[in-house]
DNA sequence: GATATAAATTAGGCAAGCCTAAATAATTTC
DNA sequence: GAAATTATTTAGGCTTGCCTAATTTATATC
């Protein structure tokens, strides 16, 4: 087993490396709340583990077991997430929270029986797709709701979890995965979006939107 | 919050107290797998901290928050057991293994959850009775099985956890926490004990006999 | 009660991971 | 392309909790 800080930042380098083209020490560092020396620190010790494929002055990326190991904790994670929702009535905003200390104490085997009680679930509350047990994970292409123009239908597949207070304000809208929804309006520069969706209108400001990524439909 | 060591100390002492007049270094020592003179460092970190009274060579006590505190932990070890083995069918066996990493992740929100969805219970799998919040536990007095004598019946309240060979062992035998029996028959000399449960004649060796714990009827 | 043994403590170190401050490398600006 | 700015790394320290080895205290034995 490897330590929390080390799964921690693998995980990190993942995420980030999903969204920029290059994960930077101090990318690194603000993410995960810490200087970038400390980054650099535990950067030569992920490299010497093999798990990470870093140049001094160039930023990382994982290896392929880095990658391995990062998927089983995001698994975990999201599996446990959808766990606290399902089965312990876990509001959404807070099963990150909460996830984030329980993924790493979850042995393989617990794993397996959550697993199956869930029934073998591809998402976890807020629609990200759960690795699978190989160490893949379905990464479907999904557009952010800004990107719609009227007339558009979809539904929406994933919403960012990166704070609880836009998850609480989509929960009070009815705004989860799976909700089909009709764009009936997006006001130019980057103005307000009208979208119906279980036979009402809802509002949405453009930063909110583009924290909602949707399948056309 | 205090750190896993702390945390892990105070229940050691708890439970050494327990079953033990005076808790010693060395006593600790081995109980946790540590060298004394570590246990040494933390007691005397402990009694900065007002959560032991300890003395140079004269072993240790709990003071009143930390007594508190390792009632906390125990709470949640033994809620976490229950609920692994009710919900989630872990053997009984391997729940004691597992709960010991969960119960530092446990909020008390989740606490809560997990208490209420089982019923407020009172006891975990193996009979060891829950502490409450506020942090009083129930005592009953118990008898080991080997005090009994032939014609005697009783309730099995509660078995030791700490080998979980012997909890499969008293598994296979259907010897669960409020199964019933009597006693037909102890052998002299540290014997073997035969009770009669469900119909059917079990044989027990002393040893295993004192670790199970039971209420006359 | 002196001596041997056992128990406990002190002293000094180590590994993880974090920090701040200083130095170096890369990038941007004029 | 030199200077200024920004990004990154190095150096040195701190805390936690563990270790081994040496010392001290308590206990048991003759």
């Amino acid at each position: 087993m490897h330590t929390q800080a080390v799964e921690d930042y693998l995980k990190a380098i993942y995420k980030l490396a999903e969204r920029k083209s290059k994960v930077t020490t101090s990318l690194l560092a603000e993410f995960l709340d810490v200087t970038p020396a400390s980054a650099t620190g535990m950067l030569k010790k992920l490299k010497q583990m093999n798990l990470a494929a870093y140049e001094p002055y160039k930023g990382v990326s994982l290896t392929e077991s880095g990658q391995k190991i990062a998927l089983e904790v995001i698994r975990h994670h999201r599996l446990v997430e959808l766990y606290l929702a399902e089965a312990l009535n876990v509001p959404w905003d807070k099963v990150h929270e909460e996830a984030e200390k329980w993924e790493h104490v979850l042995s393989e085997d617990l794993e397996d029986r959550i697993d199956t009680i869930l029934g073998h679930p591809t998402a976890d509350p807020h629609g990200a797709p759960i690795p699978n047990r190989d160490g893949t994970v379905a990464m479907p292409a999904l557009s952010p709701l800004t990107v719609l123009e009227a007339g558009q239908t979809g539904i929406i597949a994933e919403v960012s979890d990166h704070d609880s207070a836009l998850l609480r304000y989509l929960g009070e809208m009815n705004l989860y995965p799976e909700t089909e929804f009709t764009v009936l309006d997006i006001a130019p520069f980057n103005g307000p979006i009208t979208i119906r969706s279980e036979n009402s209108e809802k509002i949405l400001g453009s930063e909110v939107a583009g924290y909602i990524f949707v399948r056309l439909t």
